[in-house]
DNA sequence: ATGCAGTCCTGTAAGC
DNA sequence: TGCTTACAGGACTGCA
């Protein structure tokens, strides 16, 4: 499930792949992702040189020489990776893009077609369709900005760490581990988070992605980087995936409840429940 | 406006 | 052994 450390892996990855590369050719498979790729938009492509991959939360918009932009979404099982265009064809490969003099391609490989492949004509209309639905970069969340969301709601803090509007980039995993690296506790209402408390969560939600796009990503089922290596974080995650393990820190067994409609790892010592003395205040 | 549940999709694993 | 069922969850839709 790639989140922000996993999708900045693969653009670091394809980066000194694609970038400069002219796509000769492009092939879309039958079944189609989360969106269709229309065929108004491949002669728009085809011919076209890819100028840069750029990446903003867990989108991957690649921009091209006319300033044109392919964006990729990778869901929950998108792969992007380069093959000599000789090589196998995986199963699930739903879209290629032969670069150059047509020896070597770009596969987007999804088996449970989650994600999305769209043109648009420049980056910032791209970015101008996202806007409402897409926060700032983790490191440039401020505690302010951040305060100002949670204040105003009662919804648990897991599910307002998932909200891309809110931070971008943050997924079910990196969310588990910011709030235990933090110390919250995963239902405490937005509203009962004080700024001492955001202050720490939004520091730890930087640390956390920081630490794991330097291990490559976390390889929990199908994640791969951009030149098909699994990541390395995975051994690190304190609680995800780790129901009924010793926390590393106090021993006590990790728990996993179901919140905002997905699995929620914490450790009940170390984020204890909030005793509630500041609910209410201000 | 807010927030929840349902939806999409396939592979894996648990349960009978 | 072989079937059925539950589960994994990013982003969106529809409903209360």
């Amino acid at each position: 499930m790639p989140e922000l450390p996993e999708v900045e892996t693969v653009a670091r990855d394809l980066r000194p792949l694609l970038v400069g590369s002219t796509i000769e050719s492009l092939l879309v498979g039958e079944r189609r992702l989360r969106n269709a790729w229309l065929a108004d938009w491949t002669p728009l492509v085809v011919g076209r040189t890819i100028r840069e991959l750029r990446r903003r939360g867990k989108w991957l918009p690649m921009v091209l020489d006319d300033g044109s932009v392919v964006a990729f979404h990778l869901g929950m099982t998108g792969q992007m990776t380069t093959h000599a265009v000789a090589d196998p064809l995986a199963d699930h490969v739903h879209f290629r893009l032969r670069l150059g003099s047509g020896e070597r391609e770009l596969r987007f490989r999804d088996i449970r077609r989650f994600g999305s492949i769209a043109w648009h004509a420049t980056y910032a209309i791209w970015e101008e369709g996202l806007e409402e639905r897409l926060g700032p970069e983790p490191w440039d969340l401020t505690t302010e900005a951040f305060l100002e969301r949670l204040g105003k709601t009662l919804r648990p803090i897991k599910a307002v760490l998932l909200d891309q509007s809110v931070v971008a980039g943050v997924g079910n995993i990196y969310a588990d581990e910011s709030l235990f690296l933090a110390g919250m506790h995963p239902t405490t209402p937005g509203r009962d988070v004080t700024q001492s408390g955001a202050e720490r969560l939004r520091g730890a939600i930087v640390d956390v992605l920081t630490r794991s796009i330097a291990a490559r990503g976390s390889t929990i089922r199908n994640y791969v980087g951009g030149s098909g290596l699994a990541g390395g974080h995975q051994v690190s995650l304190a609680v995800y995936g780790r129901t009924g393990e010793e926390c590393a820190k106090c021993g006590t067994a990790v728990e996993c409840i179901r919140l905002a409609g997905r699995s929620t790892h914490f450790c009940p010592k170390c984020q204890a429940m909030p005793t509630g003395v500041s609910r209410g205040s201000r």
